[in-house]
DNA sequence: GTCTATACAAGGATAGAC
DNA sequence: GTCTATCCTTGTATAGAC
């Protein structure tokens, strides 16, 4: 068997196997979710889980991976010469539609969050802070222009983050005050619409409708 | 001893007991978390746990009921009577707060409904749900009094508990990229400030300062 | 009421047959 | 590459001494 192909079945394998492991590492949590459990989900025998993986630790390591570079795609880069009605409803629009069809990227993200962010640490520093940090002179500058409301660009950011990854995170909550088993592709528009009216006139901008 | 003082003694030690359960339930979720951890932050023998509550499974209902009782608190009514501006910052304040200040609560929330909410599904069904049905009415009375502008209700509560919940699931996220160890006491007014700004505007409403 | 000892199941990980 | 068998640790829960 050719190399290439040889590569190729581990790649398929290895991602059965992460796509398993999201699914009971949302459920349980790390220490909560056991290599048996993944293993009947993926339908596997345990032992070959460690075959691909080298211990649970990093299996764990490899998934959260994945969920980070789906995450960095969403962290466009914002410019001074961009619009900020239109770059806000961009980048809100990107982040509900992230929220409703990966739920469980943010849920995971979230329940590290949640117990201190023991393997999201370094990401936290790094890639997400500067982005912030980047972001946020942008937003001070279109303020200095004029060009929106005086407001912590800060919190704006905390506001999108929160408002969109909680229909993923509190799915649950959500859909059953909603009276509804999931979402449909309406919600996205609608919680879009919602989100952007709230926060763009918040700015002092103008939703598009 | 008499009964009146036996009562009290097991209820100091139950209370001490639902604490360490509470910052170890927060740290692993349900399932990752061993009574061994939990006896060991309560400065108890693991035996003794399972004397003051009969298995792990009533112990995690006992402090759910707990925080459920916390949290009832902040379902204040609100009446058609009420001043929207006002009612609105008032609720915003108390959910502010609540997170700041109890944010391990907000978190074994928050795990539960990224969990599918196992524990608490009767409780989302019944007291969440009615409280948010009647309030959402007296949200369409104001708006139809034209003393609001058109917002969809739900989605706006929904955006008062994201927003603020944030600040307690999000903590850590939050505290490294504001560069500090802890929220002060000036963080609740300034969170408060800001999401007031946000949603009262958005609302059609004008924040009091 | 409190703790030690222990029963019994489940978990992570490895050895080694196929 | 894949699976069975197994080692050792940890986990829940109980029995019973103090």
């Amino acid at each position: 068997m050719a190399d290439a192909k040889k590569g190729r079945i581990r790649a398929e394998k290895s991602q059965k196997i992460l796509d398993a492991a999201e699914q009971v590492f949302v459920q349980f949590g790390y220490k909560g979710s056991s290599l048996q459990a993944i293993a009947t989900v993926a339908g596997l025998p345990k032992a070959n889980l460690l075959y691909y993986f080298p211990n649970k630790q990093q299996l764990y390591n490899a998934l959260l991976m994945d969920i980070v570079t789906r995450w960095n795609k969403n962290f466009t880069e914002i410019t001074e010469e961009d619009d900020p009605a239109k770059t806000l409803e961009r980048y809100i629009y990107a982040k509900v539609e992230q929220a409703i069809q990966y739920p469980n990227a943010s849920k995971i993200f979230a329940t590290e969050l949640i117990q201190g962010a023991p393997n999201l640490n370094e990401y936290l520093r790094t890639d997400v802070k500067n982005w912030l940090q980047s972001s946020c002179k942008i937003i001070n500058r279109w303020i200095a222009q004029g060009r929106m409301a005086k407001v912590d660009p800060e919190k704006l950011f905390f506001l999108i983050w929160s408002s969109t990854q909680h229909y993923a995170a509190s799915e649950t909550e959500v859909l059953i005050l909603m009276d509804k088993t999931h979402y449909q592709e309406q919600d996205i528009k609608q919680i879009h619409q919602f989100l952007c009216q709230m926060i763009l006139t918040g700015c002092g901008l103008k939703p598009s409708r």
